[in-house]
DNA sequence: CTTATATTAAACCTATTAGTTAATTAAACG
DNA sequence: CGTTTAATTAACTAATAGGTTTAATATAAG
């Protein structure tokens, strides 16, 4: 089995489950409401597999009200993905240019003659 | 072909990959750089693929320095990434349960957007 | 009890992924 | 030139992902 961390950028690496994702945030739906956006392009049995996917990686839970089960979204592991993401931001920020000078002066690229590295 | 962002998460969705990024935010290094605390978990072709994902994914760029290739994070993905992201922070924050019950009353009003489907 | 509805499970297929080893390219250097 | 060093490509394999169709389960409703 996967890391937790590996398991939830996995979930998110497919178009249909961002979309879930996507209706989920404007409330709970079941899975029927959930499939009808994608009947045309693919049959339930997926739509459920992709659901099984979302809940097995802790981004949604699903709870049984009659023969419907109504899936929500759980905000944990999306945190965990943001809270790695978060150090990264420097790299896409406006501070990028002067770190991106600060750490040429602290770790030269290796140099064109035989300078070894470490 | 997969879109940018699922190529993107499925780059993230991997620890080897993950570590190497980490990496690399101490700064430009090269491959056998990179390699070195691999190379008793898997062979050197092994971390050249993983460093294939992560450049075809947009999250770091090489190039060329006599006979070494020089990695070096490129943010824009990673920030698309975290962009998709944000709209989901109000299921993990605080103002999440208040937000909650007021969704189970009304339609919200700024829902995350889904994915274009291929 | 029977049937309709909502959803999942089972079995299967194909493409992709992550790894391997062996061979190849490219540059630097004696 | 021939060798060493850095990295990639090629060819292959095993496991996983994402889809299918058919069958099963569970609840509600007649």
């Amino acid at each position: 089995m996967q890391d937790q961390l590996s398991q939830t950028f996995s979930a998110l690496a497919d178009p249909t489950r961002r979309a879930m994702l996507a209706r989920l945030s404007a409330g709970e739906a079941n899975v029927s409401d959930l499939a009808r956006p994608f009947l045309g392009e693919m049959s339930l049995p997926a739509v459920t597999k992709h659901l099984q996917v979302l809940e097995k990686a802790g981004l949604i839970t699903k709870t049984r009200k009659a023969q419907w089960r109504s899936c929500k979204i759980k905000g944990e592991a999306l945190k965990d993905a943001a809270d790695w993401m978060r150090p990264y931001r420097v790299f896409w920020e406006e501070s990028f240019d002067r770190l991106d000078a600060y750490l040429k002066t602290v770790t030269p690229p290796a140099a064109p003659q035989g300078d070894e590295h470490e």
